[in-house]
DNA sequence: CTAATAGTGTCTCTGAGACACTATTTG
DNA sequence: CAAATAGTGTCTCAGAGACACTATTAG
């Protein structure tokens, strides 16, 4: 905020009615997916209204267990979303907020739209359709200067598996040993061994510590 | 927003303020500096109050112009900042901007703060030293993927003056033949020269459309 | 054995960075 | 002329990407 507007105090102004939405992302079927919920407008992204005090990423967190069953996840902010006419019942501003999760936390009577080319295949409600282009565009930051930060792989997975992984976010095939050598450094090996494959077991790797990828790898996903 | 509340309607909640803060950086004496305006809690960010049916950037930007005198600025959504207690007035959110200008359009009489280490100099009023923290990094990634995109050179400059202005951004030396060759292919040749330097005279460049940089020069401004 | 997948040695070629040389001005 | 700055040819070396080979499983 800032100092007072010369002489106006807090209340004078009528106040917009605060909002959250949350782009709950996740990779499923080799598919980039988002969580939507019913609404009276059609699906929509889990949302609700900021309470007295509360803290944004709260309100967030409050909107994804009552409406979609997930609590605990990170939040990002992703944008405001300011435009006076966007609710028709009222003056309503909504932070809309990005996080992702493993797909298999994801109830399975919850919803999941595909993203396409950072669009949902259906469309949402309000300009929530644009709340989910933005996040993908932050998942693929987040992603291409980290291993999987949120974790949709879980803690342990194949190499396979996070290359598969890579190619879906950033929607492009990625070089196996290139990419091996990419991101090897980032990661631990467990000793373990996986046969999900078929062939020779792979082995199993989690994230080192923070799993900062190099500024070449960005290079190597953006193309 | 969302689908509503289950039954609560938009009036039945306390409302927080909505303000906006601005922080305008410029480069100038080899030093990133922004913009404060004095206030009764020490500098602060230039802000404002939203005004009912307005866009934040319509708020921020008469913020700028009423205490600044600064109109047209293109402006980026930093962050929300929602800390109930950050103003003891009662509970205002704030929704930092951030923008950058050449330093001569900035009236001799607004004040400017060095900041240094993404850190002002002179301590801010509020929450405002972690707007300016947030929006020297946002300044930095824009900076990397485009040839001075918001302008602080003007629209001729030599490549000294180009090389001068990312040193001071990115805080660190960059070689002048590798930095030209990186930032070459986004610049279109003027024909003019400037004898700014002293020695041979300096072609004068533009941006070229976009001036999108590569990749590669992501990699080197990030060390 | 074959098929399938995992992992790596190695080659090539691009290009980033360093160095130094040439070019063009002022005094 | 010397001094200062601008611009570029060239060399080297790292490393990205491609290819192919070896490794380890199942059947």
């Amino acid at each position: 905020m800032s100092n007072e507007d010369s002489g106006k105090a807090l209340t004078d102004y009528p106040r917009p009615s605060v909002a959250v939405d949350v782009a709950v992302l996740t990779v499923h079927e080799e598919t980039v997916k988002v969580v939507v919920v019913p609404s009276p407008r059609g699906p929509a992204l889990p949302g609700t209204f900021l309470h007295p005090g509360e803290r944004l990423a709260d309100a967030a967190d409050r909107a994804l267990r009552t409406k979609a069953g997930l609590g605990g996840l990170d939040f990002h902010q992703i944008g405001m979303f300011d435009a006076p006419d966007r609710d028709e019942r009222g003056w309503v501003l909504s932070m809309a907020h990005g996080t992702a999760v493993p797909p298999g936390i994801v109830e399975s009577e919850v919803e999941l739209v595909a993203v396409v080319d950072e669009k949902p295949v259906t469309s949402l409600a309000f300009d929530h359709g644009a709340m989910v282009a933005l996040s993908v565009r932050d998942l693929r930051d987040r992603y291409a200067s980290s291993v999987d930060p949120a974790g949709i792989l879980g803690d342990r997975f194949t190499l396979l598996e996070l290359r598969r992984l890579y190619e879906v976010v950033f929607d492009k095939d990625l070089p196996k040993d290139t990419f091996r050598r990419h991101v090897f450094g980032a990661l631990t090996a467990t000793g373990e061994t996986s046969l999900a494959g078929g062939g020779r077991p792979a082995e199993v790797y989690r994230r080192s510590g923070a799993a900062a990828l190099p500024e070449s790898a960005a290079a190597m996903l953006r193309s």
